[in-house]
DNA sequence: TCTCGTAACTTTATCGTTGACTTTGGCCTC
DNA sequence: GAGGCCAAAGTCAACGATAAAGTTACGAGA
């Protein structure tokens, strides 16, 4: 079985103390028998019980991670850098997926508390607050990732949604798009953040969103991704005046919507350009190389668990805080509408 | 702070011991007490300390999985589906990332043994064993994924590749091509098994590679993926003798692939059909739709994690098992030379 | 009436580690 | 040479839960 600190002491003729303090670098241990443990504890491959250690700290060195979808590139980044982030300090990362459902994250985060993990990182589908009030019941520490909840005071971090939304609109705008369509989320702060973004970079422009030129995603799962996009770009192109360009809430949404123009046998950019949110890896080899706003996922990783790492160390608990990751425009194909790259 | 069965005992005037056997429907508990406790015990929200827990039994009910990359959508895939399966019993999942580095995988593996999980899932990125040993020595039951040892008798779950190589090249025989190149991925069990296939189903049509027709991706981690299929695609189409099919050993570099072929004013699929293999979720909407052999990740995933629930569950430890999961062929664009599917 | 069995609890010891106090012995100082 | 001080240990009691063994009280059977 695995060495204990017990049998360390028993084959030195120690006390159990006594090799733990040598373990944890405590002052008051002699040169001479500090070496004698270490060498011991290298010989038998010795590894704390951190179970043990958890009972009496009341720490468990270990984070929770609960995302919508292991699938989406946009949270595996997200989980990637937070994972890669926090084993540096010792700290271990429990990840799952709660599959767009609210009921299924519930259950999950009732499993990390029971684990008593030291802090709760999740990417929330709930619609509700009270969730969240339940884990501040139990004091766990949590800090939302992308998506917030209005009025609450909470750790968050995520990108900049407004910004995103300008930052797409403006560029179809000076691609000289003048009829912008938005196929927008459900809703969630991302989504409305985002069409708050397109609305204004309209405004800034003296542009308003044409009748219909704005519509929803469908609200259940399937109509989230690729579907989705392919039936609400279907009805964009029934509207009374045709857009000539498309900011979509997310890159698969984009990928559905752009095979309902091509099929609909107009091309894109020319007739329409189309921009999408999340920049996933493989925009370069579409059919038409997807333009995109780069959420900064690693980003968002790193700085949520760099957060999470401090919340984790911190004697008592601090202000909420909230960071605001800035998006970036990558251009490709489907928006560029003049070779220059303008 | 969270409550104890210490403070339901005290509460309800029992002993600690009384309210940890209602918990655990003992059956030596009268049935007006155990209907006070479990009141009480929801009153309070009561969550066992699992540590506590773990402490006793020696088990964590926790398995960890270290993944080469989080971000390739067969990992993601493999990491929900066991994610999901071994929810549902309780379990929960430690997932990280090795990169591909091997030293990193070794630093996760010793974390994970660390924390006393029940069970290990690796797709290793090893190139010697010694890191198994390592594991065998802490008497902690893993189990291989998608990757293996030539003859370790070990715990193995993944797909049959020597099946791959041929589900891919017979299809591409079957499409009339006859001078099918292959590029193969490094030095492991997989690109080994399907290089094996990739020859069995030439030979079964009495031909053999031609000269300069199997490439090698550079081992570098750099050169793994679409930038490594590019070079590799160009050093075919300088061979003597242009391939007129290409089974790439997976999707990323069956796309830098594509890429090459493109961009030196090649068809695909009439000059060069291409097969790639994981049937990543995009591969409808590239330029051109790209065949590949679907490998079945969420049904690896899935066996994965029943073989882990019932090690984790067994008395005694069993024989090592090997499952090979069948893979599929799907058919795009990018192979398919006949408009019928044929 | 006495023993025995059993249902329903309680006591005690244990898991591996740590925090807060002792203890021990040697050396220095006044 | 007594007292104090320090370095380098050691003792004891947690932490929260469980397993095993012990204690009641009560009713049944001979």
């Amino acid at each position: 079985m695995a060495a204990r600190l017990k049998d360390i002491a028993n084959d030195l003729g120690l006390s159990v103390v006594t090799v733990s303090k040598v373990l944890r670098d405590h002052p008051d241990i002699g040169a001479e028998t500090r070496k004698r443990v270490l060498k011991r504890m290298r010989e038998v491959n010795y590894q704390p019980n951190l179970a043990a250690r958890s009972l009496v700290s009341g720490k468990t060195w270990t984070l929770g991670l609960v995302v919508p979808d292991l699938l989406h590139p946009f949270f595996a980044e997200i989980a990637k850098a937070i994972s890669a982030t926090t084993r540096k300090q010792g700290y271990s990362l429990f990840i799952s997926s709660s599959d767009e459902d609210p009921e299924l994250e519930v259950q999950e985060i009732k499993q990390l508390l029971a684990r008593r993990v030291d802090v709760i990182l999740v990417a929330s589908a709930q619609s509700t607050v009270e969730c969240f009030r339940m884990i501040e019941e139990q004091k766990t520490p949590y800090i939302l990732i992308d998506r917030r909840f209005g009025d609450m005071e909470t750790n968050f971090v995520g990108v900049d949604d407004e910004a995103v939304g300008m930052l797409a609109t403006s560029h179809l705008l000076e691609q000289q798009c003048r009829r912008v369509a938005h196929i927008r989320g459900p809703n969630v702060s991302t989504a409305i953040g985002r069409l708050e973004g397109y609305k204004r970079a309209l405004a800034s422009h003296h542009l308003t969103p044409l009748p219909g030129h704005v519509i929803s995603l469908g609200s259940s799962g399937d109509h989230r991704g690729e579907k989705g996009g392919y039936e609400a770009a279907k009805q964009l192109l029934a509207a009374e005046t045709r857009p000539d360009g498309l900011f979509c809430f997310n890159d698969t949404s984009a990928l559905g919507a752009m095979r309902a123009i091509l099929d609909a046998g107009l091309r894109i950019p020319e007739d329409i350009a189309v921009v999408g949110c999340g920049n996933f890896s493989y925009s370069d080899f579409l059919r038409v190389p997807l333009s995109s706003v780069d959420q900064g996922s690693e980003n968002i990783g790193r700085h949520a668990a760099d957060l999470a790492l401090r919340i984790a160390r911190a004697k008592k608990q601090s202000k909420p805080k909230a960071e605001y990751i800035a998006p970036r425009m990558v251009v490709r194909a489907s928006s560029r509408r003049f070779p220059d790259g303008r």
